[in-house]
DNA sequence: GAAAGTCACGAAAACGTTTTCGTGTTAAGA
DNA sequence: TCTTAACACGAAAACGTTTTCGTGACTTTC
């Protein structure tokens, strides 16, 4: 088990300084083409590489770049995680992840641990706790400490720094709008409560498609989910609830919801109670996930692009960490990636 | 903007040597009392932390793990990302990941990018590319220079190092058993191509478990996909291939296939030709995701327990890390993950 | 009152780089 | 032959820690 070479073995080797050594690599002038040779053709026989440990303090910069999101089995966020990796790797830097498991002290241990010399920047989606509890110290402070962050898909206005968001009020309208034009008289909405900004912004979009078209909301087709719970370990309660929002409304034939399991779930229960979709009812979902590809019918959704948000993100937090004058000037960039409806078979 | 606080800083502001400051904040005997709390109350002020590089450089080690696989947008994978973080977190240590895209150079030059000092040790999963070159130098070198490496679920017996795989071959046994129990006659297997060891595994526990019923297998129940092509892409040529498979073999009443989407496209394809799923025909398939669970039906599975592979894996690596003489001694576990037949709507 | 011991702290090395500056040798110019 | 310049290289500092060892001041002991 032989160590990694360094500098100063070549040296002792060769008989020549450490300096000399590190020049030659560097193909300075300072040396001549003798020296530069022996050193070049010894660092190669042994595979020098210069330890990046080492490199990182010397410049006080690592070329990593820290995410921190609440869950990585997820296909949203795996997909925006994919982006930032490939920009991040085209462009020289690592990728460190920490995952906050939708909770607030972990978000902030896992910044912490990240933000002492670890990483130059941070690229992050809140957890629903931190969203909850509306505590955003940590972001601010780290920030102070001259360390970057881009923030994606949830986001705040309190928070001033680099944001990359879908434009979930324009997802929504579209693809509301489809429904109605597709003749959907009846127009459900199954959401999740309020707290998560995205969800607000989806239900928005669904009224105003309704109002666009003087179709008053009704307060007994959306349904609000609590979203406090585990889903995946309440299935058949959301199961039930939507049926019942099927049953007390027989005339509904749209049914728009902010996620593909939602979406999914509707399609499941309209089979259930005898209905066709898309022929008697149309089904619209928002992420498009791999659920919504493989489902039977295939789902209709409203496309994220996650992969291109991680590498916006990315592109955003590298360029700001590449600035020189990144002193005073501090002006903050918010991108918004525009949606895509993907026709599938749930809608006609 | 303000920096991080260093030891220097503290120093020089309480008018004492670095050392000094150094020990007491490490709880020092050689320090007074009166030092200490004066130190320590000027660090808690100033929220200092010590430097994670620095610590890196001087211990030479930097409590992170390298994780290498193929892709991350894939349940399977960051299932088992997330168990390791779990654990890695649990025990001190920070996760930092990186893509091959199934391609071997990618796999290569990731390595090396890590090893230069970035991290302790390795947790990977080869590409399809490196399985199918057999060129493992790579992982050889790197463990020449003391750097550990755990692989888990594609694995090759030429590399000695610890491993953690799933049981592949007793989980399709199982499958076809239950298969077999429930009165399937006639069984088919959809499978990849042979250079991907599980895959091999598998096949043999269906033509295991067909023997032990002394039911002689038949070469046209067998469906061998050419992966090598972007599935994703390719869903419509597939579909029309287990058309086909259904079709020339109209007594068939059971599938058992190595993945989701193989067995998510043979109950796609029963409903299409008039077949009830699970009366006609019945399916179970390999992994167990996202897809399975929200399919409609829900399909039976072998589930891989990713998590746990994770989780297993970490627990490897960091003991191995950790032990003080890793000297000589070299001795390689390969840990065995059980799979389940988890039962859904898709078999009897 | 001298020797020995305790206490509290500082200097310096080390981890592996890069870079600035200084310096000895040689060759060129006067 | 002496000055100057170019050349080729080395010493040392710096990044931020931890730790070993040394040391001055004071206290104890006989």
């Amino acid at each position: 088990m032989k160590r990694k070479i360094t500098l100063k073995q070549i040296a002792r080797e060769l008989d020549v300084s450490i300096s000399t050594v590190s020049k030659a690599l560097r193909n300075s002038a300072e040396i001549s083409d003798d020296t530069k040779q022996k050193v070049q053709a010894f660092a190669k026989l042994y595979n020098y590489r210069p330890n990046n440990i080492a490199l990182s303090l010397k410049n006080r910069r690592t070329n990593t770049i820290g995410i921190i999101i609440p869950e990585i089995v997820h296909h949203f966020f795996s997909k925006v995680i994919s982006g930032v990796e490939l920009i991040a790797n085209k462009r020289g830097y690592n990728v460190i992840i920490g995952l906050s498991n939708e909770s607030f002290s972990k978000e902030v241990i896992n910044m912490e641990m990240l933000a002492n010399g670890s990483i130059d920047g941070f690229i992050l989606s809140m957890s629903k706790e931190t969203l909850k509890l509306q505590d955003y110290h940590h972001f601010n402070e780290t920030m102070t400490q001259g360390m970057p962050i881009v923030m994606f898909d949830r986001v705040v206005s309190e928070i001033k720094c680099d944001k990359v968001i879908v434009d979930d009020f324009n997802g929504a309208k579209k693809a509301v709008r489809k429904l109605i034009e597709n003749g959907c008289k009846s127009i459900a909405l199954i959401t999740t409560k309020d707290y998560v900004s995205v969800g607000k912004l989806r239900t928005q979009g669904y009224l105003e498609a309704l109002e666009e078209h003087q179709m008053p909301p009704k307060a007994e087709l959306i349904l609000k989910i609590d979203e406090s719970l585990d889903y995946e370990a309440h299935l058949e309660a959301l199961e039930k609830e939507i049926e019942q929002l099927f049953q007390s409304n027989p005339k509904l034939d749209g049914v728009f919801a902010v996620n593909e399991i939602y979406a999914l779930l509707a399609m499941k229960v309209a089979r259930k109670l005898g209905l066709d979709v898309p022929n008697d009812v149309q089904v619209i979902g928002f992420t498009d996930g791999v659920l919504s590809k493989h489902a039977t019918p295939s789902l209709t959704t409203v496309s994220q692009h996650a992969q291109q948000m991680g590498e916006k993100a990315a592109e955003l937090l590298i360029d700001k960490l590449e600035s020189e004058f990144n002193s005073a000037d501090e002006v903050f960039q918010t991108v918004v990636i525009t949606t895509d409806l993907v026709e599938r078979e749930s809608t006609k």
